[in-house]
DNA sequence: CGGCATGTTTCGCC
DNA sequence: AGGCGAAACATGCC
């Protein structure tokens, strides 16, 4: 589930702690850099940010990175902004419990729990943000159309990069594209000013809506879906599936040129 | 059982 | 240097 939007949700969540002071801290030592729980306990929570798909945790001490990974979610003071992974059952084992911050009693439900069955995400401390593109929510079509004009693979795997865009999956892109009407697999140097406009329109307007609904799985595509896929809702025309930018994609190949 | 998974990093190649 | 694709990571689900 975790792309930039559920990133934002999350963030927005542990807004709550923010004057906290952090009284204890566990952590799988697998996903944490070494010394972490003795490094945050007695630390003040200043702010709550997020930067592309991380939410970064500020203290009066170094900042607290969150990176998801595939499967990683919060819960906040017991309760989860974002109920189940919905590719996943749902369960919540505290064995995969990679994080856990409290702000007050260790009997009380941690402020911040990081659980991630996969352990694909890990935690880090003052993480270096430097190679992160704009991000999705303010990016500019200059900067992007600039970006793309340089890259001659699909589009999507522009879109993909990190470096080009902070915070868009493999959701949100399929759900972009489909609203934009663009092919996934047009080349980048191929998308006009005129395209890149619009795809940056609807970037604008459908993150919103998909925030306000709860993530990337709230659109109207999904690359998810095993079996037969649905018809376009937008023309009736089959949707098609394949892989681009190495990642599964689903398409209308009526309206998306 | 085999295949697939909403992400990132690393490696080898151009 | 930087773009590109494939592989690896670890684990659960269908």
């Amino acid at each position: 589930m975790p792309e930039g939007l559920e990133a934002e949700i999350w963030r927005a969540a542990i807004e709550v702690t923010v004057g906290r002071t952090i009284t204890d801290a566990s952590v799988d030592e697998r996903v944490a850099p070494p010394g972490f729980a003795s490094i945050v306990r007695d630390l003040r929570i200043t702010a709550v940010r997020r930067a592309g798909k991380v939410v970064l945790v500020d203290t009066d001490g170094p900042t607290i990175g969150l990176h998801f990974g595939m499967t990683g979610r919060v819960v906040v003071d017991g309760s989860a902004p974002i109920e189940r992974l919905s590719y996943a059952s749902g369960r919540d084992e505290a064995e995969w419990n990679r994080l856990c911050l409290w702000t007050g009693s260790t009997d009380q439900p941690p402020a911040v729990r990081f659980n991630d069955p996969r352990r694909f995400g890990h935690v880090s401390l003052d993480p270096d943000l430097s190679r992160l593109g704009p991000d999705m929510f303010v990016i500019k079509p200059s900067e992007l159309h600039a970006v793309l004009a340089r890259r001659r693979s699909a589009v999507k795997a522009a879109l993909l990069d990190q470096h080009v865009v902070a915070g868009l999956g493999n959701l949100c892109v399929d759900e972009l594209l489909w609203w934009a009407g663009i092919a996934p697999h047009r080349a980048g140097d191929d998308v006009t000013v005129e395209e890149v406009r619009r795809l940056i329109g609807v970037m604008r307007r459908r993150l919103r809506v998909m925030l306000r609904r709860g993530g990337s799985t709230t659109g109207v595509i999904d690359p998810r879906v095993r079996s037969e896929l649905p018809d376009c809702p937008r023309d009736g025309a089959p949707l098609r599936r394949a892989r681009i930018g190495s990642r599964t994609t689903v398409w209308c190949a009526a309206h998306q040129r």
